[in-house]
DNA sequence: TTTATTTTGTACCGATCGGTAAAGTTGATC
DNA sequence: GATCAACTTTACCGATCGGTACAAAATAAA
């Protein structure tokens, strides 16, 4: 009984997740993120909340959307676990230095609001818990995958877990600011090799 | 023939480089940047031209006071490559979780706001050369040094150079989100191990 | 068609942004 | 001690910030 909704509100969340990806969360202003959505911001205000609920459901949707995607490849059956973990470095890598949308990692950027008190609570606490899912998975793997605890990765699980994390902290920062897709890649072996991760 | 400056131009860059650091080009405004420095607006413009300016300045002092005390470990006499590329890591990391400052590496957070475009052209090529000088001093290491030669390093000398570069972005990221300098000091073997670089 | 309800576009709010004009203050020179 | 140049302070500029009040437009029920 009343008027109907003229913008799809998944498609604006998609939007105003890669305006925060492109921009973080402080630099992301209400007029880039309405344009982007292609809605006015009364129609924001009223399907969101406000910027920062509409941050914390973009950052839920990342973490649907984008980051299940790639922790998905460690647990793929039939391949060993350095196979695995590569197409997972190389996945999550991929996707840093897609020229679809905005480069970089959206977690990593918008964490570094962290310091310099221009997150609120809310966001900060949605970012934190995004940032788990990725090291949860990981940290399942080295403990609980056979071939892992076969070969006694399990008893370095959240040291190898750390390194990862760091290391695509830094291909994140490197893709952000131009490295080339390829330039990346060829680092995903040297970092197994670190973690003593044999094929 | 007239009146004198009341603060020490030096102190005043310090504070603002401090100010960057935590907040990023776009994130520092000039009202906190004028409280930290201790001078009121038209003061910092007769002293440093605008926010641009002040930011080129300040990116300069943090190559000079900050960055080249840890490049210069990387050719110390008397100690081997991998002491000396040890030593060199766990200074920057170090540097990036020093709690007396702002945390991760001024560099690699004001690069992330490359993308967006809330940097203006002239604060872009300070910081890419900044981030440069890591870089050269890192390809010399590899190219020139007689142990790194001898051990035939130098024929990776670029990938080497990167995957330092690349890991040291992410401890970056990691100290900035708040990990402990211990985590992060025990991933620096991993690294070294992952080059291939032996004692 | 009328009416009730919700979304929409416009226009505005106080606060803060980067930057500056102008007046007041200081100190060296004459 | 008067003068002049440079620095400091205060106050302000237009633009944009996140957020909202309000009225026009659109839909479903009556």
């Amino acid at each position: 009984m009343s008027r109907k909704i003229e913008f799809d509100k998944t498609e604006a969340l998609d939007a105003a997740m890669q305006v925060f990806w492109k921009k973080g969360f402080s630099g992301a202003s209400l007029s880039e993120l309405t344009q982007s959505m292609g809605i006015n911001k009364p129609s924001l205000y009223s399907a969101f909340g406000n910027k920062e609920a509409l941050f914390v459901q973009a950052t839920q949707y990342y973490l649907e959307s984008v980051a299940k995607r790639h922790t998905k490849l460690l647990v793929q059956d039939g391949s060993n676990l350095r196979t695995r973990l590569g197409a997972y470095l190389r996945s999550v890598i991929a996707g840093q230095c897609n020229d679809d949308g905005p480069r970089g990692c959206y977690i990593s950027l918008c964490l570094s609001e962290t310091e310099g008190d221009a997150l609120p609570e809310a966001a900060q606490s949605s970012l934190n818990e995004a940032g788990r899912h990725s090291h949860t998975a990981l940290m399942a793997l080295f403990q609980r995958d056979t071939e892992s605890k076969a070969k006694g990765y399990d008893q370095r699980a959240a040291l190898n877990t750390r390194f990862i994390m760091t290391f695509l902290s830094g291909t994140a920062a490197m893709a952000r600011s131009g490295q080339t897709e390829s330039d990346l890649l060829s680092l995903t072996d040297i970092a197994l090799d670190g973690l003593g991760i044999t094929a």
